[in-house]
RNA sequence: GGUCCUGUGGCCGAGUGGUUAGGCUCAGCUCUGCAAAAGCUGCUACUCCAGUUCGAACCUGGACGGGACCUCCA
């Protein structure tokens, strides 16, 4: 197996990858929290580490994927005291049960990222199904004299944490600067370093969402939650971390921080972060608002103001979309994300997406092409070559954008062999059909639209049967007529190829 | 204000100190009754200025532009 390469945010640097116990591999992912619709940014991260975690596993590791679901303790405006839980807010304003919020926004988020074709995880941990490892974790934090209690609230302390440990070892950033550039903060309250952050808050008495503890009833802090998750079923030294770029400087900064305060060691060997995705140059977030939902991409449409939910299934639309000309599918929209890297942003615009759609169709094509391809005794051309060349591109920290551009290679050859112009042999005819289908299918999760066969079967009978007539009208020169057919079934929907050997069509 | 990232052809996007991915668009050609599809060819870029070097889009310094983080965010 060659050495795979991956970018380690901790060092900033390309490192080979070594599991810590082979096969197995830990892979940690911070999921959503749910407590709104999953918008096409979220999408575009949870997409990268279904590469990531697909890849690893063709590579032959024993991957146990926890990709966590944040349903309690995501708190808005933390620092400023005033912070209330994001899931229980939304609960308030909706006269709903918590968990009402957590059902509905978690139904969308598992239906889109099944439309995208991305596995689901090993492991789907709730933080409100771990408030009492949260509990037992923050206690020995506190044992351990890294956190401190201040009526009925536990704060990390990170002025003594940074004392024997580089607490923006993964940021970059030091302490001094930390502390002397953070914009003005009013309700610093309690805490003793303004960087110290919360394990366990007490809840006020009109505070939803509650639970017993040693320090009085609360709730735990958000940085908790992936700490005592990823501990519980990787271990306390696991191989992968990731999530996005935005979650460097505090999340995750705050989740080493907590592990190395539990147990002394470093949880993570290596650190991996997406880039963000954005809109005209704008990272695509809840608080700019420039957000647009997975099922108005899908649709082209826009969701209705009163759609009683953005899960495509379930949506309300109401006309056409500002910002695309037409409806994408899931997969085209897969492609398009596939074919930036991950650690690059991705700028979405209907142009760049129509692009995109054109060559992924071609690049499905060619893979129907490739099961009816000719042998010969020769080949003229070099596929293991390219199937070396589509490895090293993975290997390479995961370079899809290349890797796509070796299957357009690869594309190009099954044309031309199509052609008559180049030659195969049936072993590498077998070897091409196995480069698709481990790495566009099985790598990149990408796959043809689904169709009805038997809708597909009958539907085949009927335009072999109008095409048949069409090629008797052109022997006898009716040109008017075929092209009355071929016109019509363009209306319909049927594209109709004139080879040497007759007529071919495609949906 | 501080820290950091980034600037590639008409558009989207890889990339390495020396031979300049790939996709889309556009034009021409081949094929074709005409189209479409497919193939071939062309349009050949690296923000600007200076430096290092035999040689820089890639390294260094500066300028200008864009962005992220420092507050919740994938």
């Amino acid at each position: 197996m060659q050495a795979l390469f991956l970018y380690n945010t901790l060092s900033r640097k390309k490192e080979e990858f070594k599991a810590i116990n082979p096969p197995f591999v830990g892979l940690y992912v911070c999921g959503p929290t749910l407590y709104s619709d999953v918008h096409i940014g979220n999408c575009r991260t949870f997409t990268s580490f279904d590469i990531i975690y697909r890849y690893l596993l063709h590579l032959g590791y024993k991957v146990r994927y926890v990709r966590n679901i944040t349903d309690v303790g995501h708190l808005e405006n933390e620092d400023a005291g005033s912070g209330e839980d994001r899931i229980g807010k939304q609960a308030r304003l909706k006269q709903l049960e918590p968990m009402e919020i957590v059902q509905r926004y978690s139904f969308g988020f598992r239906e889109v990222m099944s439309l995208l074709n991305i596995l689901p995880p090993s492991i789907e941990p709730t933080a409100s199904g771990h408030i009492i490892e949260q509990i037992e974790m923050t206690q020995k934090i506190i044992e351990k004299g890294y956190a401190y209690v201040i009526d009925g609230n536990v704060y990390f302390d990170v002025d003594k944490f940074s004392k024997e440990n580089n607490y923006g070892i993964l940021s970059g950033r030091n302490l001094d600067d930390q502390l002397e550039n953070t914009r003005d903060l009013d309700g610093q309250d309690e805490k003793r370093g303004r960087l110290d952050f919360a394990l366990w808050k007490k809840a006020k008495p009109e505070h939803i969402m509650r639970w017993n503890s040693p320090w009085g009833e609360g709730f735990p802090g958000w940085h908790i939650e992936c700490s005592a998750m990823s501990k519980k079923y990787l271990g306390d030294v696991f191989d992968i971390h990731g999530g996005g770029m935005d979650l460097i400087p505090t999340h995750h900064t705050n989740e080493i921080a907590q592990n190395i305060g539990f147990c002394g060691a470093a949880p993570v060997n290596y650190w991996l972060h997406t880039n963000m995705l954005t809109l005209s140059g704008q990272k695509m977030s809840r608080s700019l608002g420039n957000v647009f939902l997975p099922v108005e991409l899908f649709t082209g449409m826009k969701l209705a103001d009163d759609s009683p939910s953005a899960t495509p299934s379930q949506a309300k639309l109401n006309g056409k979309h500002p910002l695309f000309d037409k409806a994408f599918d899931p997969m085209a929209v897969r492609f398009f994300m596939l074919q930036t890297h991950y650690r690059s942003t991705l700028d979405f615009s209907n142009d760049a997406l129509m692009a995109s759609e054109k060559g992924f169709d071609r690049l499905m094509e060619s893979y129907k092409t490739l099961r009816s391809l000719p042998a010969s005794n020769v080949s003229s051309e070099d596929i293991k070559a390219l199937q070396n060349k589509c490895y090293e591109a993975m290997n390479d920290d995961f370079n899809t954008p290349v890797l796509i551009a070796n299957l357009f290679d690869a594309l190009r050859i099954i044309n031309s062999v199509n052609d008559k112009k180049s030659t195969l042999t049936q072993a590498d005819i077998g070897l091409l059909k196995k480069l698709y289908e481990d790495f566009l299918f099985d790598v990149m999760g990408l796959k043809a639209e689904e169709q009805n066969t038997k809708t597909v079967s009958v539907l085949g009978k009927v335009v072999d049967m109008v095409l048949g007539l069409r090629t008797k009208a052109k022997a006898d020169k009716n040109f008017a007529l075929s092209d009355e057919i071929r016109n019509k079934l363009i209306e319909a929907g049927v594209e109709v190829k004139d080879g040497k050997d007759g007529s071919s069509w495609k949906i």
